[in-house]
RNA sequence: GGCCACGUGGCCGAACGGUUAGGCGCGGGUCUGCAAAACCCUUUAAUCCGGUUCGACUCCGGACGUGGCCUCCA
């Protein structure tokens, strides 16, 4: 069975092949480490962690190649690095903020289940590549110098635009640009631009200066991955200009006509029904909601939508998941969980057609309710959802209350003796203290257990 | 202004040219001293206007709405 993906060069799905008919390679564009991770760029990492899951899964752990690049170049960077770190010197103190905030990627990957991919290069380890890469440009007459800047002829590219349907008449007539001095074309982009004293700069045979934000992409995909590759992903608001300028480069370098076979975008995120926004202040940190939060019910959540659709990311749908979640633990608890089990037909049918996640956990829903629980845990398994730790982070809950278990314990006993005295009014007294203070009291037939509530 | 995506029941969210999606929530019930949990039952749909068709939520056109990109935010 082949994996079908809607591929954005030719607008419909595809039935996935390959170049080499046994092995994959992939590039997603990874984090700008500037900030803290917020959640809309969780989407794309859980998106395309669960393609990597579904590509090992049919051709192999060792045989699928997932390069996200770490892009540690960039002005807002800069900006950001001078602030918080105004007497180091400016190198020291982008490498701060940017190890720290990869650091912090990397964790919060983990957190929502996500496996490594099989390299996380970091755009400044690849100047020199990008460099060769420009001098090619040049040779080629893809490319010009002009006021100390190297810049992409657009022209020298006939397919401009053809991933993101645009014309070059449209571009230009809807530009909002301004236009640099230095532009021959409003079009024509930076692959090179030279750097004050304050900035951070390398050498290069135009000078100290620093690369522009596309090149990266071209050079290290095809450091790891090759000229040609099969999927390259990221989000569609990276289609144009971003995937578009890389596309160009690449392909006028190495005088292909593709860079890679398959393009994947996920769609936006929204929140709470507005667009998700730094400058407004709508953002969500992703520190924020894995406070409240499992990462496993942040990924169900995710999942929850079809990638391609846009997500209206509200603290409800956040809820609803944790629910489903928590009766979803309850069931599997009574499994020996530690029986391999084949992911399922249905759940993976449905990945294989576009990862139609929603549709699998439609599924997952009725093996809930045909009492199928090591069929739900095998696809909870293959969707990357991690119930052991959200086990766990459901009996940390219980160790962290404001008031200590031994106290709990011993209003449980007080009221537990109030009953056996018909004593009602005195045991609901107690229970609605306790409720009050967030701890929910339910009376088994072998005792009385208490829950954490929110 | 240009290009694109989307508009399903209280909410989330699929499939499909003709048959009940599913989940969450609400309501009712069983259970319980009362609750909670669990289980059972129940509820409802397709933004609007045309067209194609024996038949459209599903295809086509238009309107309206939301969102994205065109401004180095995934």
């Amino acid at each position: 069975m082949d994996i079908f993906l809607y591929n954005s060069l030719s607008k419909q799905k595809e039935g996935f092949m390959p170049i080499k008919s046994d092995s994959v390679c992939m590039y997603v564009c990874g984090p700008t480490v500037y900030d803290e991770p917020h959640i809309g760029n969780a989407r794309p990492v859980i998106v395309f962690d669960l393609l990597f899951r579904l590509l090992r899964h049919k051709y192999g752990s060792d045989k699928v190649k997932y390069i996200r690049n770490i892009t540690d170049v960039d002005d807002k960077i800069n900006k950001i690095a001078s602030q918080k770190y105004p007497d180091l010197d400016i190198n020291e103190a982008i490498r701060e903020v940017t190890n720290k905030i990869e650091i912090i990627f990397k964790d919060t990957s983990i957190k929502l289940g996500c496996l490594e991919p099989s390299r996380e290069p970091r755009a400044t380890e690849h100047i020199t590549e990008m460099i060769e890469i420009i001098e090619g440009l040049l040779k080629n007459n893809s490319a010009y110098v002009s006021e100390d800047h190297v810049i992409f002829n657009i022209n020298s590219y006939s397919n401009y635009g053809y991933l993101s349907n645009k014309s070059k008449e449209d571009l230009l007539a809807g530009a909002r640009i301004e236009v640099a001095t230095y532009k021959r074309n409003p079009l024509d982009f930076v692959l090179w631009k030279p750097s004050a004293l304050n900035e951070p700069s390398w050498d290069s045979p135009w000078g100290k200066g620093r690369p522009g934000w596309h090149i990266e992409c071209s050079a290290m995909s095809a450091k790891y991955l090759g000229d040609v590759f099969d999927i390259h992903g990221g989000g569609v608001d990276l289609a144009f200009p971003h995937h578009e300028n890389e596309i160009a480069q690449s392909c006028c370098y190495n005088n292909n006509d593709k860079m890679a076979n398959y393009f994947i975008h996920n769609g936006t995120l929204n929140i709470e029904g507005k667009k998700m926004s730094k400058s407004t202040g709508n953002i969500i940190l992703l520190s924020d909601t894995l406070q409240k939060y499992h990462g496993s019910v942040i990924r169900l959540n995710m999942l929850r939508t079809h990638y391609r659709q846009p997500i209206d990311w509200t603290e409800r749908s956040l809820e609803q998941a944790e629910n489903i979640m928590r009766k979803w633990l309850l069931a599997i608890e009574t499994i020996n969980k530690d029986i391999y089990e084949e992911v399922p037909k249905e759940v993976y049918e449905s990945l294989l057609d576009d990862m139609n996640t929603p549709k699998a956990i439609t599924h997952m829903h009725e093996y809930f309710n045909k009492q199928e629980y090591s069929k739900l845990c095998a696809s909870l398994d293959f969707l990357g959802i991690d119930l052991k730790t959200f086990n766990h982070h459901i009996k940390k809950d219980h160790k962290m209350p404001e008031i200590s278990e031994n106290e709990i314990e011993v209003l449980i006993e007080e009221r537990n003796l109030a009953r056996e005295n018909k004593d009602y009014k005195k045991s609901d007294e107690i229970r609605n203290k306790l409720e009050i203070m967030g701890i929910r009291l339910k009376d088994m037939e072998n005792g009385t257990a208490w829950e954490r509530i929110k």
